[in-house]
RNA sequence: GGUCCGUUCGUCUAGGGGUUAGGACGCCAGGUUUUCAUCCUGGUAACAGGGGUUCGAUUCCCCUACGGACUACCA
């Protein structure tokens, strides 16, 4: 029997989310749930450096607003705990020692400075500086000088780093879910470090050491990672571990030009890049957030699944269900894809069009109520169910019927030119009459007395209409102009016309 | 620079040795709505280039170009 599926969204809490970030997480969700598996999020935090503080709870309540929430975490332990690596602090050295003691690795003390000078140098001469077994003997390490001097220094407690001891000459084979098979050459590969000076292990060491523990199956991460692939998979070699399957995602690319998406081109084109709104606690500075922009997480989550994977069917719109169901490893795409915030916003319009009228209605409230609105939830709910098949969010009911709430007090000029002529005023009179005549005072009602009153005298709908719309719209949009009258009110309709009529005649 | 990964309409993509290369977003046009939007219908538009292999290549192989990632005691 195969072991039960587990898989793991690993970020550093080095500042918000960003959206390539929630599509990683919702993919190993997906695999996770499909398999019937756990999803498990755990905090990289092994740099204090670039700790950032409100991280770790930005990503945790994105994940939850997104309805992909973790099987096991800070916050919601199991019996893989802890889920931050700096609390786990204490157990990376000894796997870093173990590796050590089976000549896996060793002791460096090349000081940072003396390590950028070759760098250096080797840039200069038109050459990469590569720390790794051509060179290892020609510094500064346990591999170079006496078993004595490195135990000297050591207890001398002179600092020092752990590297990795690549193997020279071999070619390693390497699978990948999503790409295949791949070849590497392990004498390109530097001793990269795994044990840092200041007691931490690097990701490197941390990652392999806990998705072993924590039993994962499947390492779903970002494209950024596959270069260290090799690294890893001669960790588990070196530790005699059972390897994970690996896939790696292709990158999230900006919507014009080169390069993956960043912050910078949703300030540019006017779309988040973050699940959330986040303010960064150093700057002040605040990015938006799709939450905040009033997206519905299930838009965003469906629009997210498509970015470098489709169920080969021609169906677009999937619930969460149904995108574990058909979700496969093996159907996401190679190449990295562009974002297309025009896609997000049509995926917007659709779940958008499914939210029931009083759910709206409650949202749309909170809006009026910002503006200064006062109003009662059931004139708010039928104008939302008269408004909601033209907007795509809460708050374009605003700018689509401001108008319920408040008469127009100035008349778009060109439409006025246009529809306001010298017989209007006299039809204005007559339109007064047949609002104020008619009762009960009901759309279908005041349609039938006006309609009747234009066909029997002749006169012609748009010269009756058209002014009745710019009277109680102030413009030539929005739904049918008796619902309208019927919504604002006998009285209202008879103040605006009168407005309109005093204004343009 | 080096290593690795990639390349089908503008964008997201389906497909796969013989197809009118399919869908969606966008855009354009028409219809409905005596307004606007929605909605419906239609249209526009692609296999990066060059060599092979093959009866036949967009599909397989190689090269080139282009794009991307990585190249830290960051993750």
């Amino acid at each position: 029997m195969a072991a039960k599926v587990r898989v793991r969204f690993a970020p550093s809490p080095t500042g918000p989310l960003h959206i390539g970030g929630v599509r990683t997480a919702l993919y190993n969700y997906l695999f996770a749930k499909k398999h019937n598996g756990d999803f498990i999020l755990r905090i990289e935090d092994t740099d204090q450096n670039r700790f950032v503080e409100g991280a770790e709870d930005y990503i945790i309540e994105s994940l939850n607003w997104c309805g992909i929430p973790f099987d096991e975490g800070p916050g919601k332990e199991g019996e893989y705990g802890p889920y931050r690596q700096s609390e786990r602090a204490h157990l990376y050295k000894e796997y870093a020692e173990q590796l050590i003691a089976s000549g896996n690795a060793y002791y460096a003390f090349d000081t940072a400075e003396a390590l950028d000078k070759h760098r250096k140098d080797h840039e200069e001469s038109g050459k990469t500086f590569i720390y790794n077994w051509h060179n290892r003997l020609k510094l500064d390490n346990s591999l170079s000088m006496p078993q004595e001097e490195t135990d000297k220094k050591l207890q001398a407690n002179e600092p020092y780093v752990i590297r990795f001891k690549s193997p020279e000459g071999e070619t390693l084979h390497l699978q990948d879910e999503i790409r295949g098979d791949m070849e590497i050459d392990t004498n390109i590969l530097d001793d990269k470090v795994l044990f840092k000076s200041d007691g931490m292990p690097t990701y490197h060491l941390a990652n392999i050491v806990d998705d072993h523990l924590m039993e994962i199956t499947h390492v779903i991460r970002g494209e950024e990672w596959l270069p260290s692939l090799a690294l890893h998979v001669l960790l588990y070699k070196a530790f005699k571990w059972n390897i994970p399957n690996f896939a790696h995602l292709p990158l999230i690319l900006k919507p014009q030009g080169k390069g993956k998406l960043s912050k910078r081109d949703g300030d540019k084109m006017g779309f988040p890049v973050f699940p959330l709104e986040w303010k960064d606690p150093k700057t002040g500075e605040i990015s938006s957030g799709y939450r905040e922009e009033n997206y519905l997480p299930e838009a965003v989550i469906n629009m997210l699944s498509f970015l470098g994977w489709n169920p080969g069917t021609e169906q677009e719109f999937f619930t969460l269900e149904e995108l574990v169901e058909a979700f496969e490893l093996n159907r996401v795409h190679k190449s990295g894809a562009k974002f297309d915030p025009e896609k997000t916003k049509w995926f917007q319009q659709h779940y958008f069009q499914l939210q029931h009228d009083d759910a709206l209605a409650a949202h749309f409230m909170t809006i009026l109520t910002e503006k200064g609105v006062r109003t009662d939830i059931d004139y708010t709910t039928k104008i939302v169910s008269l408004l909601k098949e033209r907007a795509v969010f809460v708050d374009d009911l605003w700018d689509l019927g401001s108008y319920f709430f408040q008469a127009p007090k100035t008349f778009e000029e060109k439409t006025a030119r246009k529809v306001w002529k010298e017989d209007t005023s006299a039809i204005i009179d007559e339109l007064i009459k047949k609002v104020s005549e008619t009762e009960p005072y009901t759309a279908e009602n005041l349609q039938q007395e006006i309609k009747e009153w234009i066909t029997s005298n002749n006169i012609g709908f748009g010269k009756v209409m058209q002014p009745l719309r710019l009277s109680l719209v102030g413009e030539m949009q929005g739904p049918d102009v008796f619902e309208i009258a019927a919504l604002i009110g006998q009285f209202e309709t008879v103040q605006r016309l009168e407005y309109a009529q005093k204004t343009l005649a």
